[in-house]
RNA sequence: GGAGAGGUGGCCGAGUGGUCGAAGGCGCUCGCCUGCUAAGCGAGUAAGGGGGUUAUUCUCCUUCGAGGGUUCGAAUCCCUCCCUCUCCGCCA
């Protein structure tokens, strides 16, 4: 959520940041709730003082034994009570309102992001790896998994549906590996804590993230309550803190957390359809911090060096993109890409999202810090990135690191997470 | 799932209709004091919002798990929901 009184103050320079990423912003309108509400609000503070100092007149005079005047005075109160009674829920409408439009606003881009309208103006930053060069051609993952018979996509259609996966023998060790080696690298080398959270969150902590209110349709819900799974560690951990007031002595703070993942991908249909890059379940290593608001953007970029360790490990190519104001996510100021190389497809695909949302889901969430010094309490900065998404890394391993006969070679850092096999074979 | 007890400030905890945004304690901050440390003494110490000033000061409103109700007035009485604890049942 942005602030309202920064909007005030710096419309025109809030609209153009807001257009540079194509979101519609209606000035007029944010005025109107905006005043409307501050103006109730202004009345109903002055009844409710009235109120309050009849209140408390009326018990001094029971005190004295001045029953009648009590009395009349009583009426009166009455008369008052119904009235803020009914401009009280003129207000309460008027602050939903007002509140539900904010909600609907996202984040402004930070200045450091390039302009740009779609998925082509994104910048590549920096590259790492070279691309093998293939004296045969390489499979793609699906027909390795299957050839291997560490993937089985038609069976996990026959179990639950198409966009799910079963993972099986050695290919589940991988995953499994996967998911070890990355929690322990975060842990030991990076300073992340580890946390196991629900895998399903409510609706307050989906509005903290900002996933909710816009965003349902892309998330399962759990009938008759108001859960939902959880599309990435990112919802659960950073309402760890939810309406908390943090020591700035403790930041920033860094967690790191393994989950399932559950997409419903709507509107992505048609997209991706093979194989086990776009699924409605995936497993996931999150990074998670909560930052000063002064280091913030430093935290960001040792927060991408942190994931993409992971692929240096692996000894993976991949690249880093900085998402232009055009392509980025919902709540973010500023988002890096890291997209590792597919050999089947020769290019690079996403495997990581690192953002920087700097106080707009703080503010949703009310998640603050009292500066050592003292004083007023201040919003903390969010920041996560996947480290990494643990499905997309199997298929950077298993399509970089395929051999002739299709067989593929465990990178050596995965070795001792593989119980010593080096290689998966028929 | 059944029975009971509870949810109060950073923490513990008192408070059953008005002088309670809330005793007391702990913690924290500042000052004093004492060779040092500890102890002791004194003062201060919730958040959000509106108005005013915008440097500070000031003022009002709201908030005692959440929402609703009774009342001139609710931490306190009533209803619904959420959560925690104890006992019983069930269970990986």
């Amino acid at each position: 959520m942005l602030d309202s009184k920064l909007i005030e103050e710096n419309m025109l320079e809030v609209k153009k940041k807001l257009d540079s990423r194509g979101a519609e912003f209606d000035f007029d309108q944010f005025s109107a709730l905006d005043l409307g509400r501050k103006e109730i609000i202004k009345k109903v503070e002055e009844l409710e003082r009235e109120r309050n100092l009849g209140s408390k007149k009326v018990g001094e005079l029971m005190r004295e034994g001045k029953k009648d005047e009590a009395g009349a005075l009583q009426e009166d109160m009455k008369q008052l009570s119904s009235q803020i009674k009914d401009l009280g829920e003129l207000r309460s409408k008027a602050e939903e309102e007002f509140r539900n439009f904010m909600l609907t606003i996202p984040n402004l881009p930070n200045d450091s992001v390039p302009q740009g309208k779609s998925e082509e103006d994104n910048k590549e930053i920096r590259k790492w790896g070279e691309p093998r060069k293939f004296d045969f051609e390489p499979k793609d993952h699906i027909e390795l998994g299957s050839t291997l018979d560490i993937l089985d996509l038609d069976r996990a259609a026959k179990i639950t549906g198409a966009r799910f996966a079963l993972y099986k023998g050695l290919g589940a060790r991988l995953e499994r590996a996967l998911i070890n080696f990355m929690l322990d690298l975060h842990t030991n080398e990076h300073g992340y804590k580890e946390i196991l959270p629900p895998f399903m969150a409510n609706t307050d902590s989906f509005i903290g993230t900002g996933n909710l209110p816009k965003f349902e349709e892309d998330l399962f819900k759990i009938e008759d309550t108001n859960y939902y799974l959880i599309p990435t560690a990112e919802v659960p951990v950073t309402n760890i803190h939810r309406d908390e007031i943090l020591k700035e002595s403790e930041l920033p703070i860094k967690y790191v957390a393994y989950t399932p993942c559950f997409r419903s991908e709507a509107g992505s249909y048609g997209k991706d359809v093979r194989g086990i890059i776009r699924q409605h379940q995936f497993n996931k290593v999150e990074l998670v911090k909560f930052s000063n608001p002064d280091s913030s953007y430093e935290e960001h970029e040792s927060l991408t060096e942190n994931a993409e360790r992971v692929l240096q490990l692996l000894g993976i190519p991949y690249r880093v993109v900085v998402l232009c104001t055009g392509d980025m996510g919902f709540s973010s100021a500023k988002t890096y890409d890291i997209e590792v190389w597919v050999p089947s497809e020769e290019t690079y695909r996403e495997i990581s999202s690192c953002s920087n949302f700097e106080d707009f889901q703080a503010r949703r969430a009310s998640i603050r810090y009292r500066p050592s010094e003292g004083g007023k309490t201040r919003f903390v900065h969010t920041l996560n990135g996947s480290g990494l998404a643990v499905g997309r890394t199997v298929i950077g391993i298993l399509e970089n690191f395929q051999e002739s006969d299709g067989s593929v070679t465990i990178p050596e850092a995965l070795v001792p997470y593989m119980g010593g096999v080096t290689k998966i074979s028929n």
